[in-house]
DNA sequence: TATGTTTTGTGATTTGTTTCACATTAACAA
DNA sequence: TTGTTAATGTGAAACAAATCACAAAACATA
């Protein structure tokens, strides 16, 4: 079983999304060189980090002129090969996957979200534009649009149920939004995404500041 | 300024928020005792840092039976000190904020999300049973449930201008879904969720792991 | 009460990541 | 040309986190 989690995934390649998500910015906003410290600044990491983590990738910038903007979010997107397999679905047309369907800017990002499934009838037909399937025709499209990335918003009973399914039909990454650890063969990318623990980490920490706080007093 | 991040937050801590949410469920499903290898099986962990964790926070089990499920709970909420600072607000009431909001499990982990807001009139009547404020009531919301922790849930361009105000009405933690590094002052605490990212980051695991077995081929 | 077994708890070690310090380079100005 | 400056690029050092290895405790059983 692989698990991508915070720490499974090389912490480089996860800051280099940051870097990535910012550039896509500024170059549309008509920035046409960014520095290090650019880039340090926009994402909140040091200027030797996004050097580093460019060097560690053999991306390279020029010594007095810092970066190409264009140039950059090429040689990022080359180093992530994103076009063949940046076809997604998405299963489980609930609160959350509804939202997620609905959101227009992933494909700025090239992540297409191809097609929507769901168990429930009444689901499968609330908006005509973006069609929700039944799980029946998983096979087809994945194998219509070559499919490789899934992303799971079922509750979390049928979470296992779903990946072991969304696994033998060939999906071989998926981003997990159920609070559950899923299950997987070794060849199986997963990414957990537990939106519960991202807030009570925030209520944490104030609470903590709090008390740090209160030392000095 | 202080950003948590993945990097940011003691790692430790991000690990014992996993084991409460098995806990809870565990809890729930009438397991009552546990042992470092039952969590570390279930979150994907190895067992001496499920005990080291604990260790760390002066968390003791016995030396055979494992450890108590009901009193591990209770300690690791402890730990947090949730009870007084749990109430949280959700500003922006788009796809994301409208499901966030009816997420009915939030409860369950201590999480009460006691208000919404949106600047659209429209949303602000969405749903009477969960209803939405203008946000000329934040202060008034704000300081009536001692709200500390807020999600922003706006679009980028806004979040900046609804992050100071937050700030400036007393919040101090914020749970950032838009695409943008927040500035605030070093006393508060941001955590930002990417979605984009947390896809993206798949995507490429999913072509290493291709490029990585085809290097036996 | 002695003995074996299971599981925790933690110092020591290894492994991984970030920061530091400075050599290197490109651009520009005089 | 020839400094001077503003950047990058990277080995070394410092730091942080994870794993290992085993002592200590608790319990069961005879
Ligand atoms: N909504 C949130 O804000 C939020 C927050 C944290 C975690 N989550 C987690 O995200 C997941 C989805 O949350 P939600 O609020 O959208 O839940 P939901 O109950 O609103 O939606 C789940 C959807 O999955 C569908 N479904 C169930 N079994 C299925 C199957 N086998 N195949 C296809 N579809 C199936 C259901 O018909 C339903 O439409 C849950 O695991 C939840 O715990 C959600
Ligand atoms: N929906 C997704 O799946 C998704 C995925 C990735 C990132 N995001 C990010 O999350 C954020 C929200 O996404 P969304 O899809 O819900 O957007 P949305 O446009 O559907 O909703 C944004 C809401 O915020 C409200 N708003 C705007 N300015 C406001 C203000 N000053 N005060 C209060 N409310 C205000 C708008 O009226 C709207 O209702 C965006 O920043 C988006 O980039 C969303």
């Amino acid at each position: 079983m692989k698990q991508i989690t915070k720490h499974n995934i090389r912490n480089s390649l996860r800051r280099i999304f940051l870097y990535h998500g910012l550039l896509v910015r500024l170059n549309s906003m008509g920035v046409t060189r960014v520095f290090s410290y650019t880039l340090a600044e926009g994402t909140g990491v040091t200027p030797e980090q996004v050097r580093k983590d460019f060097s560690e990738y053999g991306i390279r910038g020029n010594r007095r002129g810092g970066y190409i903007t264009a140039s950059l979010l090429s040689e990022i997107e080359a180093l992530f090969n994103r076009d063949w397999i940046s076809n997604v679905i998405l299963v489980g047309m609930g609160n959350l996957g509804q939202a997620l369907s609905k959101y227009g800017q992933f494909i700025k990002r090239g992540i297409n979200i191809v097609a929507t499934f769901d168990v429930d009838p009444y689901k499968q037909k609330v908006r005509a534009e973006n069609c929700v399937y039944p799980p029946g025709r998983l096979q087809e499209i994945i194998d219509r649009f070559s499919v490789k990335v899934a992303i799971i918003a079922v509750p979390d009973i049928s979470a296992q149920d779903v990946c072991n399914e969304l696994v033998s039909m060939g999906i071989r990454g998926i981003v997990n939004f159920s609070p559950v650890l899923l299950k997987v063969p070794v060849y199986v990318v997963v990414n957990n995404v537990n939106l519960c623990d991202e807030i009570e980490s925030v209520i944490l920490s104030v609470y903590r500041m709090k008390e740090e706080q209160s030392l000095f007093l």
